[in-house]
DNA sequence: AACTAATGTGTAG
DNA sequence: TACACCTTAGTTA
């Protein structure tokens, strides 16, 4: 799922596996051929992730942008016996990397696969920085500005459910984190984002910092409070997706309440909420 | 086997 | 607002 848990995770996983290594770059599917050419055989520096975009840093300043879009994977496969082990490539495979072990490394023969993603170039580092330029603060870095997102949604009318997702507002979110956090702060998301309090935005990018670092750590999206688990026992788990209060959940009982779960589309995404959980926001400003 | 929807974003109209 | 991108798990037949 490639919210920018996801992207984390990868670039710790790609940069163990081939951080500071000779790597062979391919393209079998030949959309990255000619860029690969260039790479290939170069020393990969390291692996860094912001929001939901991926960089790979190469040597002599070149830089690949990777961004996964909705249904992207780059799978890495790492304590591989040699290269005779690494697979031939199946199906549309945009950007092969492999390190082979007997470079002594300790991660062995090491290869990725990248797949189905929106975008894979070649680009130099000020075109790199002007992506990050562009984004907003990611609760996933440590040294990440929330405020910067706060005078963004403190001046706007727009609904805080979009708000959330708007990558130049805050990186990294997507579909489920902005449900879920907006459940477990029982805000309703079609609340402007100028009648947040402060504190409520504090709240939630805490929450945020706190639930993507799990994410980060056990690879999928897990939002339940302990003591929901158990309400959560007796139905159906999803079976690739952790555990959520309402994310794709319209029509079943909500978890605290048991109000039915309610969606709409909201900026061309399905929208989860709880209607008794978080009631609608009623501006008192005039009497 | 065919069909649908999905964690996202950029572009065209 | 619509859809193109072009993968894959899950559902329906």
């Amino acid at each position: 799922m490639p919210e920018g848990h996801t992207l984390l995770r990868l670039a710790l996983d790609l940069d163990a596996a081939f951080g500071g290594r000779h790597v062979r770059v391919t393209s079998p599917q030949g959309r990255f051929e000619e860029s690969a050419a260039i790479l290939d055989g170069r020393v990969l520096r390291a692996a860094e992730a912001t929001g939901k975009h991926l960089f790979l840093d190469f040597d002599q300043e070149d830089v690949v942008h990777v961004h996964l879009g909705l249904y992207g994977k780059l799978p890495v496969h790492a304590g591989l016996p040699g290269v005779d082990a690494v697979p031939a490539p199946v199906g549309a495979v945009r950007m092969r990397l492999v390190a082979d072990g007997a470079d002594g490394h300790g991660a062995g023969t090491a290869y990725g696969d990248l797949r189905g993603a929106t975008q894979c170039a070649l680009v130099t580092p000020a075109e790199r920085e002007a992506v990050l330029d562009r984004i907003g603060p990611d609760p996933l870095k440590p040294d990440a500005d929330p405020d910067r997102a706060w005078q963004r949604i403190r001046r706007s009318r727009a609904p805080i459910g979009g708000l959330l997702m708007d990558q130049s507002v805050l990186a990294g979110v997507g579909n489920v984190y902005r449900a879920e956090v907006l459940f477990r702060q029982r805000l309703d998301p079609m609340r402007p984002g100028r009648t947040l309090r402060v504190s409520q935005w504090q709240a939630v990018w805490d929450d945020l910092v706190e639930l993507m670092a799990a994410g980060v750590r056990s690879g999928r999206i897990e939002t339940l409070r302990p003591e929901d688990r158990a309400a959560a026992r007796q139905r159906p788990a999803r079976r690739r997706t952790g555990q959520h209060y309402v994310y794709r959940r319209d029509g079943q009982e909500c978890l605290v309440c048991g109000a039915t779960v309610r969606t709409r589309e909201l900026a061309a995404r399905n929208l989860f909420w709880c209607p008794r959980c978080q009631p609608v926001f009623r501006s008192r400003a005039v009497g």
